[in-house]
RNA sequence: GGACAGGUGGCCGAGUGGUUAAAGGCAGCAGACUGUAAAUCUGCCCGCGCAAGCGUACGCUGGUUCGAAUCCAGCCCUGUCCA
């Protein structure tokens, strides 16, 4: 699915792939990576830190460069960052993260695959996605080893000089010896990567400019290889949030973190302003297409905002569960009924407080939360608004009943 | 190792002995208006309890006091400068 609407300049179907939907923020040489790109197959890759059990949302970004990347012909590499998530990397955090264990790391690496194989082709074809972990190679470095190796070419002065070290040092916030070493670290994977698959490329969002740069740097100094650099935009909402915030936490990519129907709906609620973007950065909608979708106005956005939604759920959990979910939204908002993929809870013979069963839905954080809303008027059961704390719902025998809370939350009480 | 500054609720940040569950802002949730959008206005925003009320909370541990986030001691952590 290859659009090449295009005046981007590139020669390449893979910069104009990425430039046209809006993935480039910036690259070390376009010219001479076009050519490249333009004339073979091209192995790039992106590198994912382990640091929770499941991607989300704000890594869509980067898995979608190395899609864009098979898309156009070119072999994606994803590196699991196994030995560098034990290190940390400091781009664009504030302040130091915990330590990972081994064990954490090993079942976040096992949940974290499956994203990729939806998204990316795996085989052992010329374009063919693979994964490895750079465990494998910098858990047995020795360190004067690596410093021998890396520590020549880079200098302190110059380290000093990076966003990710300036910003701690300018907040005067602690940046330990250890995330220091982060930026050698992943730019020892680049020499790795090149040398072992003839690797030429590396993608990332654009925090990781520094130590993708350092990475072609040591790939320059030491083997004399021209490697390049490619960035994405930081992709912000246009209420200024960044991606995948949301404050029940992040969106996540697995389904045993974050239900296919709330993956969905937070798409559906897309700002009005993003819906153009979106469609381009994370659907494989040709662009014409999503140039119509885009100018609709008024309410008829929510159209293009349906599309956005199933194409981005089908794209990460399949196309079962878009649908599922897009019609439980259609039952459940359209209609004022209730859709299957909604929650649901088992009130059990003798009923559930209100409270209680809003808690137990995780619609609201404590009881004490739940009965101020009940005040507030925002809770209503099959379109009643309830307001007593004390009320106790009961489900006759295979009946069901729908708990709201506000216009957004719904779920399926049962005995 | 020394001197100095600092560690407050999800975040930022007031608060130097008592009506302080802790100002204000941000984020968030809900209501109104809408289009499951945005903006705006309003309310809420530690936990338990139907409630009176209770329990926790201002880095940690002790202490002084009728009473401490606020005073004292020790410890831990961070920054700046010095060595």
């Amino acid at each position: 699915m290859t659009e090449t609407t295009t005046d981007s300049g590139f020669k390449s179907e893979l910069l104009r792939l990425l430039s046209t939907r809006g993935h480039l923020h910036q690259i070390t040489d376009a010219g001479a990576l076009d050519a490249l790109a333009a004339k073979q197959v091209v192995t790039g890759y992106v590198g994912f830190d382990p640091t929770a059990p499941s991607l989300h949302i704000g890594n869509l970004a980067s898995i979608m460069l190395l899609r864009r990347l098979q898309q156009a012909g070119h072999r994606p590499i994803v590196i699991m960052g196994g030995g560098t998530a034990k290190v940390g990397d400091p781009s664009g955090k504030d302040e130091t993260r915990q330590m990972m264990t081994e064990e954490r790391l090993a079942t976040n690496i096992a949940g974290i695959k499956g994203s990729f194989e939806r998204m990316l082709r795996f085989d052992d074809s010329e374009t063919g996605a693979f994964l490895i972990n750079n465990d494998d190679w910098l858990s047995e470095l020795g360190y004067i080893e690596m410093l021998r190796t890396v520590g020549p070419h880079f200098t302190i002065n110059r380290m000093m000089t990076f966003d990710s070290v300036k910003l701690r040092l300018d907040r005067e916030q602690p940046l330990s010896f250890l995330e220091f070493n982060y930026m050698i670290m992943q730019a020892y994977d680049f020499l790795v990567l090149a040398r072992d698959y003839d690797c030429r490329l590396q993608l990332g969002g654009s925090d990781q400019w520094g130590n993708i740069v350092n990475g072609i740097e040591l790939n320059r100094r030491i083997d004399a290889r021209e490697t390049y650099g490619f960035t994405a935009p930081l992709i912000t909402r246009a209420d200024g949030a960044k991606m995948g915030k949301s404050v029940d936490g992040a969106i996540w990519l697995n389904e045993d973190q974050l239900p296919a129907y709330d993956f969905w709906q937070y798409w559906r609620n897309t700002d009005d302003r993003d819906v153009g973007k979106f469609l381009r950065l994370f659907t494989d909608l040709p662009l014409d297409e999503i140039a119509r979708l885009e100018a609709l106005e008024g309410a008829e956005i929510n159209a293009a905002k349906e599309v956005l939604a199933n194409e981005v759920t089908t794209l990460v959990r399949g196309p079962e569960a878009a649908q599922t979910a897009q019609a439980t939204a259609r039952d459940t908002f359209a209609g004022g009924g209730a859709g299957e993929d909604l929650p649901t809870l088992s009130l059990g013979q003798e009923g559930l407080r209100v409270g209680a069963a809003l808690t137990q839905l995780g619609f609201t954080a404590s009881g004490g939360e739940a009965k101020r809303k009940l005040a507030e008027g925002a809770v209503k059961l099959d379109g009643e608004t309830l307001k007593d704390p004390g009320f106790v719902i009961t489900a006759p025998e295979g009946a069901s009943l729908k708990l709201s809370l506000g216009k957004k939350k719904h779920a399926i009480l049962t005995r």
